[in-house]
DNA sequence: TTTTGAGTTGTTCGA
DNA sequence: GTCGAACAACTCAAA
């Protein structure tokens, strides 16, 4: 009797973990524990509970329909899983490898407890391309920057070829108890916020695929120029897919390789690539999420400002496309990539609010928060990561807006009170004449808000704000 | 050990 | 409208 323990790995396609536990050929059953307490876990975010509850019903449906079954428990996972292996008898644990801090720390204790009752818990690469600890630098180092990790692994060998489902899942005679999922009140009721999440995901293993079926068969192909316009559907929409491991990244990786090279491809296999970049920095920085990996930018002296935030988080701080993508984020529990990049830089350099506040809100509504990529990202933007830090970087929302939503169609979407606005001012209502917004129905201040910073004031603040703390941190010279 | 070339996604200004 | 330079110095990774 073997065990596989799912995690973000809601699949049955390309699953080693699955795979090495089917090779004997004896029964197998799957695991899932929601462990909402483990010591320094983040709590799920009500999109993730949303998410999850529709996952799991898929992969239990997938093991039933296949002769097993997939148990649900929750609790702490590190009294369940040997409690369960007990149960069921079960001599093997498979699971995935996980770079999360709370389960690097569980797996650490549930092998010993495993270990000392005579079983054994099997770690597979479940959800990168590579695994973090085989990627090091000619001396032995770990990577700090995207273009040499990127051009390591690419030098490296292809990863493996993804491995068929199973057909077929024998289960034991018995089977312990299982939670029923309804029980895990994952759905929000009062009030019910997921139409729009409804409306956009399926998730799941078909709902993964269906995703990549559709992206291969367009917009992967224009993906360079398709990538940063937001009103289009220019990206693959996988990543809530892949953080949930209900399609794996080298069946990704590979379908993309098995259509003729073009330098689009090669573009979506970079971000592939750097979603694996992000998972190896948590994995070799613990505190990727909660500090900033440059410790000088600790000092930053960001602004505490309630009512901002909230305006950011609501999608009411007066400037269009910052508006459009929270709100986005809102309705649907995603937002285009390139938004994402204009809104954390609003927030972080014309806000100067700490970027853990906003990798919070993403973190509690996106359906593809993810621990690595998102601190990763927050970082990245927020200029305290990895990469060297040309720290005056910061997005305009107003050109940004106007370079890769010229028409206003993506605002249009999301903040319907503009619609009525001709191209011109769409990305700059405060610039509009009077006439314009009247015929419009607009009234700032009232229908829509004025900007809640100066566009050019927020800049420079937060350019003198940054220089002033690289200076201070700076060692004395000699 | 020291040197060298380079770093995802930007903006502004002036010619 | 377009182009290149400046932004300001640092750190990374390999030679």
């Amino acid at each position: 009797m073997k065990l596989v323990w799912f995690r973000q790995d809601l699949r049955l396609a390309d699953h080693p973990a699955l795979h090495a536990a089917l090779a004997g050929g004896g029964p197998v059953l799957g695991l899932y524990v929601l462990d909402e307490a483990a010591p320094g876990r983040w709590p799920l975010g009500g999109a993730s509970r949303w998410w999850l509850h529709g996952s799991l019903a898929a992969l239990a449906a997938a093991f039933t329909s296949r002769g097993s079954q997939l148990v649900l428990r929750s609790g702490r996972a590190t009294d369940i899983i040997p409690q369960v292996a007990e149960e069921t008898g079960a001599s093997e644990i498979h699971t995935g490898v996980a770079h999360e801090p709370w389960w690097r720390d569980a797996d650490a204790a549930i092998a010993k407890t495993l270990e000392s009752a005579g079983r054994r818990l099997v770690r597979h690469r479940l959800s990168t391309l590579f695994e973090p600890w085989k990627i090091t630098t000619k001396t032995g180092g770990i990577y700090g920057m995207y273009t040499p990790f990127a051009r390591a692994v690419r030098a490296g060998p292809e990863p493996a070829q993804p491995l068929p489902a199973p057909k077929t899942l024998p289960g034991p005679d018995h089977t312990p108890h299982s939670e029923p999922l309804e029980s895990w009140n994952l759905l929000p009721t009062h009030p019910d916020w997921a139409g729009g999440i409804r409306a956009t995901w399926q998730p799941g293993e078909a709902g993964a695929r269906a995703r990549l079926k559709t992206f291969l068969a367009r917009a992967v192909h224009a993906y360079d120029a398709g990538r940063n316009l937001p009103a289009e559907p220019g990206t693959s929409m996988l990543s809530p897919h892949l953080h949930w491991g209900e399609i794996s990244p080298a069946t990704v990786w590979h379908a993309c390789r098995a259509l003729p090279a073009s330098a689009a491809i090669d573009t979506y296999l970079s971000e592939l690539i750097w979603r694996d970049f992000s998972a190896y920095l948590l994995w070799h920085h613990r505190t990727l999420p909660d500090q900033a990996l440059r410790p000088a930018f600790e000092a930053l002296p960001y602004r505490r400002a309630a009512r901002e935030l909230a305006a950011w988080q609501r999608g009411r701080t007066g400037i269009p496309i910052v508006d459009a993508g929270m709100r986005q984020l809102w309705e649907t529990g995603w937002m285009h990539n390139r938004v994402r990049m204009i809104v954390a830089s609003f927030l972080t350099k014309h806000l100067l609010i700490d970027w853990r506040d906003g990798e919070r809100w993403f973190w509690d509504t996106l359906v593809d928060a993810d621990l690595a990529s998102n601190g990763a990202s927050w970082q990245w933007v927020a200029g305290t990561g990895i990469d060297a830090q040309p720290f005056f970087r910061v997005f305009n929302p107003l050109s940004q807006g106007e370079k890769f939503d010229p028409d206003g169609h993506y605002v249009r979407r999301f903040v319907p009170e503009l619609a009525g606005l001709p191209a011109r001012f769409i990305h700059a209502p405060w610039a509009a004449p009077a006439p314009i917004l009247a015929a419009a129905n607009i009234t700032l201040g009232r229908t829509y808000p004025n900007p809640i910073v100066d566009l050019a004031e927020g800049r420079a603040r937060a350019l003198a704000a940054y220089r002033d703390t690289v200076r201070q941190g700076a060692p004395e010279a000699a």
